[in-house]
RNA sequence: GCUGCUGUAGCUCAGUGGUAGAGCACUCCCUUGGUAAGGGAGAGGUCGACAGUUCAAUCCUGUCCAGCAGCACCA
């Protein structure tokens, strides 16, 4: 601690310090170390904070100077820099063209124009080529923190009028900070790269240019946004390329179609035409979730698709979710006026229809009550996405009518269940979102409070960590969120366990309680894959196709390699079959090569080719998926170990 | 829903103001081949739908439908 105002210690990682003078830069400091560390410093650490290398520092602090070696502040700066370059580049080949935000995002950064015409593939190709020529330029990055009225005079001048309304909403104790790099203004609080010379000028691409709302508001207006990518060289966006073209090949709606198992068409859009091969997934993961949900004390129940519309205003629906719901209506000569209906988008006020079906008793409780629920939800026209975001699709739903005592237990039991379901299926990376009270709510402070300590309690309980997302609950309840990290990285949320006070009060459901008196029951509506269309598409992903056997559509194909052996092959499918195992014969006149190309890209695990030899010493020659070597395999062996192995997890 | 792009054979895609082509898949023939495409022949299309411009539209214009990317949405 230097007792002299005027003089700061500035504190190494290696535990050494030096004293200079307050206000020092860590330019100055790199400078003051090494002539090559000044001239490879992109930033500095101060105090934990990412600190530009010409801000001053006024206080003690532990300092650290980064260079391009250190990847997250590399990459957020160099991610950072390019957003600017690239608006610059913009505006000096349009200088028409308004600049708004460009913030940083995973991989790369956007950048928000305001322009009458749309960007081309081609601009952007331009783009690009002018980015380079400005990084060429090596111009210095200057930043000044300016007042409030000078920078909204300079803007309004200059007619960005985005930019007066960032100014505008910046808040009065912050810095209002002014970015320039040559004569390329921008309003940015940094920090920055010391010069545009530091970017790698071969290590960024521009990727696609898409409609975004200013502020991400729909009623305002509708600006372009270019994305680009970005890394620290020239392999890693190499890399990062080649990973977008692995994902492609994932997609599920390529592979729907190479491994037939379903399709979309134009009359029936955001609805699924499920195929033999994509219904026996479905089915086989839904008989897999019956047993699982029945050894877990579920009942199960099936109702209505088309419901009169006074449910859905008694349950609040048709107020709040009119527009995403399909309306049925149907004329009757003798009705006064025309019947209206909806197709139902969710199935808990037909689950409270059923609870409410005589008196139910406190001793009936907690009450697990299954569906596999279809819905239909008119969703908007530009959410659809495959079979993963669809109008039509069915649910894995549950609701529990319970106690209020009964919540966190009951909680705590559905996440051991989930977890359980995961595992099996595949999935060990997975973590939970707890969403607290919102602002615009219904209920008591000490309702809300006991409801999320329920929830966190239960996590607890269940032994799972779990992250509080502020304020995202829903108006009534909070709720945990189950999000499962697949095998390319992505995230998907499925599971979900809502608590609900509310159906049962709007849709008066009761219980008669020990005391004998009539009580209110709680939901909560839960979920473990979401929706089994999204569900099974996120597998196909995150497996590429190549499902693990008990879920394969087709888990063997037996294959001919010369016609004589045409008898064993069909002797060896029924001997698969009998045993349980989806097999089929192909003994269509072509080469094994041929055969063993087609099957391998249809994902079929296990390929069992069979010639004179086989016939002769009654075995096969097994190829397993992804691999290319072969193995020859007694009959009674390759039917005990795949008959074993396309056994579902929960009757190994 | 909004912005932009796209829509030609089952799939992937060429192409033209004078009503169309390739490869693969499909059917048939030859071939019986040992682990990721053997050879030949044939069949297959209201060029997303509807209007308009034109002597003539798959091509140009408009509207609609659907798909793709992003945004907004996701009870």
């Amino acid at each position: 601690m230097s007792l002299d105002t005027s003089r700061i210690s500035l504190t190494f990682p290696d535990g050494n310090s030096r004293d200079y003078a307050a206000g020092v830069t860590p330019a100055e400091v790199a400078a003051d170390i090494s002539k090559s560390l000044a001239k490879k410093a992109i930033s500095a650490k101060v105090d934990g904070q990412h600190w530009d290398l010409q801000w001053p520092i006024d206080a003690d602090a532990k300092i650290a100077i980064n260079t391009m070696a250190d990847e997250a502040p590399a990459l957020e700066l160099i991610r950072h820099d390019l957003a600017h370059v690239m608006a610059r580049a913009v505006q000096e080949l349009w200088p028409d063209v308004k600049v708004t935000i460009g913030p940083v995002i995973k991989d790369g950064w956007y950048y928000d124009f305001d322009r009458e015409e749309p960007f081309t593939p081609e601009d952007l190709g331009a783009i690009e080529k002018k980015m380079k020529e400005i990084i060429n330029l090596r111009d210095p990055v200057r930043t000044e923190v300016w007042d409030r009225d000078r920078a909204i005079a300079y803007y309004k001048a200059n007619g960005e009028n985005y930019k007066v309304e960032l100014v505008e909403a910046i808040p009065a104790d912050q810095k209002i900070r002014m970015y320039w790099h040559g004569d390329w203004q921008d309003l940015c609080r940094g920090p920055h790269l010391q010069h545009t010379g530091q970017l790698p000028a071969d290590a960024f691409k521009l990727m696609s240019v898409a409609g975004a709302y200013w502020r991400g508001d729909s009623n305002r207006p509708m600006l372009q946004r270019i994305y680009g990518v970005a890394f620290r060289n020239r392999d890693d966006l190499k890399a990062h390329l080649t990973m977008l073209e692995e994902a492609a090949k994932r997609d599920h709606r390529k592979l729907g179609r190479e491994m037939d198992l379903f399709h979309m068409q134009e009359e029936a859009p955001g609805q699924v035409f499920w195929h033999p091969n994509g219904w026996t997934i479905y089915t086989t993961l839904q008989d897999y979730m019956r047993r699982k949900q029945r050894a877990d004390g579920y009942v199960e129940v099936n109702t209505p698709q088309v419901v009169n519309r006074k449910l859905w205003e008694a349950s609040g629906h048709w107020d709040n979710y009119g527009e995403n719901m399909f309306i049925v209506e149907v004329e009757e000569d003798h009705a006064r006026e025309k019947t209206v209906n909806a197709l139902k988008p969710m199935n808990c006020p037909c689950h409270v229809q059923i609870f409410n079906v005589g008196t139910k008793s406190y001793r009936d409780l907690p009450l697990r009550m299954a569906e596999f629920g279809s819905c239909n939800r008119y969703e908007p026209s530009g959410a659809l996405h495959g079979i993963m975001r669809v109008r039509g699709f069915t649910q894995d739903d549950a609701h529990i009518f319970c106690t209020a005592d009964q919540i966190e237990a009951e909680s705590a039991k559905f996440i051991e269940f989930l977890a359980g379901i995961y595992a099996d299926l595949g999935f060990d990376k997975w973590r939970v979102k707890l969403s607290t009270r919102p602002e615009k709510r219904v209920g008591s402070d000490e309702s809300w409070d006991k409801m999320e300590a329920a929830l966190a309690n239960a996590c607890d309980m269940a032994g799972r960590p779990y992250e509080i997302f502020e304020g995202e609950g829903a108006f009534y309840a909070p709720k945990l969120e189950f999000v499962l990290t697949d095998a390319i990285g992505r995230d998907w949320q499925c599971g979900t366990l809502q608590l609900d006070p509310n159906l049962p009060e709007r849709l008066d459901a009761d219980y008669v309680g020990a005391d004998g008196e009539r009580h209110r029951p709680f939901m909560l509506h839960r979920a473990v894959l979401g929706s089994f269309e999204r569900f099974i598409g996120m597998m196909i992903e995150n497996f590429a196709g190549r499902l693990p056997m008990w879920l394969a559509p087709r888990q063997a194909v037996v294959a001919s390699i010369v016609s004589d052996a045409d008898d064993y092959v069909h002797e060896v499918v029924a001997a698969l079959k009998a045993a349980g195992v989806r097999a089929e014969a192909d003994i269509r006149n072509e080469k094994i090569n041929y055969k063993v190309r087609e099957h391998s890209l249809g994902k079929v695990p296990a390929i069992l080719a069979v010639g004179m030899k086989e016939v002769e010493e009654r075995t096969v020659s097994l190829r397993r998926l992804g691999e290319n070597r072969t193995e020859t395999v007694t009959l009674d062996q390759v039917v005990a170990d795949l008959a074993a192995e396309g056994t579902p997890p929960d009757l190994r």
